[in-house]
DNA sequence: GGCTCGCTGTCGCCTTGACGACACAAGAAA
DNA sequence: TTTCTTGTGTCGTCAAGGCGACAGCGAGCC
């Protein structure tokens, strides 16, 4: 267990975007609203680049502002009182996060940190609000991001409190793998383990057990799905 | 495991109804809404009253309509593809259920079943979404209501991951005892292990030791809390 | 009365997976 | 080069808790 790395990060705002370029532009919660609109809702957009390993922020942070992952990776955790950690989600670009702490409620017990070098907007509490008045339909656009992370936070229980490992990490891997390719990389078994709920042993050995089924390809940091239909059926629970 | 056991329910339909008396007054959505403005929203909401084991709706239901809950018990569970249960939350008087259904998606993989006699109020789509074209604040309150959800979930998922039984079940009956009296009625030994995860035998063992340490007492389907700080003790985690 | 049924108490067995320990490999840093 | 660090592979041990089984008990029902 190894966390807290805070690293500096460097930020510059941007005032009087060119229009087209808006760093919101393509975000999930601004779907559908046009680049020159968006131009115009906002004329001052804070862009940040931070390193692997910047805490964004930690659960007692009041946050007052709204994040928006340009570039990069970041994940959300919880972390026991013994200092057990658990990703609670993954934000992948395009993403927005930190919803409901405008809400006047804390960061929920989370914490942000980037696992890759990011680039990330935030906006204001104020801005956002103002832009909730103007465009009402966001709002619902906000409440159906955090309906769907509901969603998968619930079938994640549901599956840590009755799917054996094996289950879990083939499920794990078939979300997680582009989509394309099948790979994965730049993780760690420790990684996946605090995603699933299993400790680094279990996870090397459950792996090390799929690849001998011919079901992965490994190697240092990198995993290759070879036989996704064999993974969907562990997913599954052939057995059980 | 023994589910399903649908009944008929009765309804009515209160159109015009006497303002004073909505039957949507006091529901945790419509917070800060004096009751005489509430009558004015709506003119037609359909009242039910049904008996505990009715099944409001499964996952593949549309679901066309807003939940609120006047009176009763309600619980939203999910079901693992051999039938275990976990059951995701606990809906008491006064709050709505049903939410994310409004917004084109599914039940979320949810059940909902009634497990006293309860009356229940619905709000078809089209009234909530012309309420909210009015009232674009109730959006928020619904975000609030979501986001508080998926935290309560989220704490649990951790727990469920991280935490023995006994931790997870002092922290049930924490939550879920009246907070004056410190008692729980009407529960079984079953639907607690579907809360915190775990079997029934379990759940039996771990609050009979509980009884033995002096913490609580117990009777058939009734459990009363003699020592809330020593519970607390035990919800902390004092070992591990 | 006798019957069934649902809830609870208690055993014993057995599997899963946590945990500590240690060794090896590869890259980074000195 | 050596040395450190970080990720991985592999053991053996051990406890938590799942699961089946069975018995007692009370409430309702015939």
């Amino acid at each position: 267990m190894s966390h807290s790395r805070p690293k500096p990060f460097s930020s510059k705002r941007i005032r009087k975007l060119p229009r087209a370029m808006s760093p919101l532009y393509g975000a999930d919660l601004f779907q559908g609203i046009k680049a020159t609109e968006l131009g115009t809702l906002f004329d001052d957009v804070e862009l940040q680049t931070c390193p692997a390993g910047t805490i964004l922020f930690a659960p007692e942070d009041p946050c007052e502002v709204l994040y928006i992952l340009r570039e990069g990776r970041v994940e959300l955790y919880r972390l026991t009182a013994s200092g057990k950690r658990l990703v609670t989600r993954q934000i992948l670009s395009g993403s927005v996060f930190g919803v409901m702490g405008l809400l006047g409620q804390t960061m929920q017990g989370n914490f942000a940190e980037t696992i890759e070098d990011s680039s990330i907007c935030t906006i204001t509490r104020e801005d956002v609000l103002t832009l909730l008045k103007r465009r009402p339909d966001i709002a619902l656009r906000m409440l159906e991001i955090v309906g769907t992370r509901l969603r998968l936070i619930e079938e994640r229980f549901l599956e840590a409190v009755y799917s054996p490992v094996d289950v879990r990490l083939a499920h794990f891997l078939l979300t997680y793998t582009h989509s394309a390719s099948g790979e994965l990389a730049d993780i760690t078994h420790e990684e996946i383990g605090d995603t699933i709920g299993a400790v680094r042993q279990t996870v090397t050995e459950t792996l090390g057990l799929m690849r001998k089924r011919g079901l992965i390809q490994k190697g240092p940091k990198h995993i290759q799905i070879i036989d996704r239909h064999g993974l969907e059926e562990i997913a599954r629970g052939s057995v059980n």
